[in-house]
DNA sequence: AATATAAGTGAGTAATCACTCATTATAGAG
DNA sequence: CTCTATAATGAGTGATTACTCACTTATATT
């Protein structure tokens, strides 16, 4: 993919295009980068602004702190991270047709997700990596969690706990579990081994009959 | 426990003592407040000097560089992490006698998992966030990793499956799904929600049955 | 072509950085 | 007590930091 695009693409929102000059574009991909690979503090405005071949108040004219540029980086990704759970029709979806079982529904975001870290990797290093020393993007990572993402997830597993596909142990359980275990599985697959030999069908089947057999209704299960 | 007690416990290795002064030990427990806070890269060592109570000099006294001051304090903190693995007789005690089974190896591990990172818990914060920026951290990571951690664990699931108790899957997907399953436990428990209301015996326990169901044989696996 | 607005520049600034070192305080040995 | 060695100090160092601003260049509008 051109290498612009993929960032114009992680900064827009509500469908809208962001207008970015050249070197504005320079600036964050130079920003992402080396915030990616030594973090935001231990990474000058200098050397952005080296790496991104302008003068070092380019940037500032441009964003008005330092923080202020990552935050540009950050807020987009946290967005893009919980994209599915954000859309209106989604949770309907889910019940209505989309997906007849929970199995379903994990093999889609599971699959949905893989695509989304490898397109955009090195924005979503920045921001798990920044996330625990910075209380202003912890917040809005919160509030867009709870509002978004707990409440959507928690009606689908009630939904396919009622239909006794999955245990009866607490939602907030299975929750955990489910986003545990496919984090788990990307971040291994990205940042811990990228290198390893990697069969990503295999792991991803793997991974999807794991969680199931894990959450499935079954005797032996208690709560 | 007292406030002294935890660090020399951390700091020991094969039962020896280390010998620290009072300043000394001033300066490695501010430095693991502040590291874990605010970062390595944002915290400056006169911040440190002072929550110490000691003069900045004192700090370059006894560690000569200020990495040197971070590596004090993560390499320990590495090889506490993964201590259950460093002892020799681990596999063997594992096969003869202790556990009957990967289920009680597992309930065991990760109880002691948890143990360790309530004890420890801003030395920990301190090894993981910095683990992503520092090149030296990493790779003393991945040697003691695979020349302990995942040979040892590579022979217990080897085992377990020759036994029947677990599935065919490939024994590294065993593995990467055990540890996830129990460090995604203990790092919502400890780091994304420590305010939530844990009951902490019941959630192992359930964190356990979900990787026993996960990883057992039975009909409807298949590698 | 003339004008207005925005984008880009880079030398300059005060503050802070990790680290040094000459000096002083402390403590145990004889 | 004296002597010696080590621990502790904090003012001082040059380098680097995020950020500013007077100025130049490019683009758009009339």
């Amino acid at each position: 993919m051109n290498e612009q695009q993929w960032l114009k693409e992680l900064l827009q929102r509500n469908g809208e295009d962001v207008k970015l000059s050249e070197k504005q574009i320079k600036i964050l991909q130079a920003a992402i980068e080396m915030f990616a690979e030594k973090g935001y503090a231990a990474t000058s405005t200098s050397e952005i602004a080296k790496r991104a071949g302008v003068a070092e108040g380019t940037i500032f004219r441009h964003y008005k702190t330092k923080k202020d540029l990552l935050l540009a980086i950050v807020t987009p990704t946290l967005f893009k991270s919980v994209a599915p759970f954000l859309a209106k029709e989604f949770v309907k979806e889910v019940f209505e047709s989309q997906y007849q079982s929970y199995e379903d529904f994990i093999r889609a975001l599971l699959r949905n997700r893989y695509q989304f870290v490898k397109k955009y990797l090195p924005a979503i290093r920045v921001f798990w990596q920044e996330i625990a020393f910075h209380a202003e993007i912890k917040e809005q990572f919160q509030r867009i969690f709870t509002t978004h993402v707990y409440q959507k997830f928690k009606q689908i597993v009630e939904h396919f706990q009622e239909k006794g596909e999955l245990t009866a142990i607490p939602v907030d359980s299975v929750i955990r579990m489910t986003i545990t275990t496919i984090a788990g599985f990307l971040l291994t697959r990205f940042i811990v081994l990228p290198d390893y030999d990697w069969d990503d069908e295999a792991e991803m089947e793997r991974t999807v009959q794991f969680l199931m057999h894990g959450l499935s209704k079954k005797d032996g299960w208690f709560a």
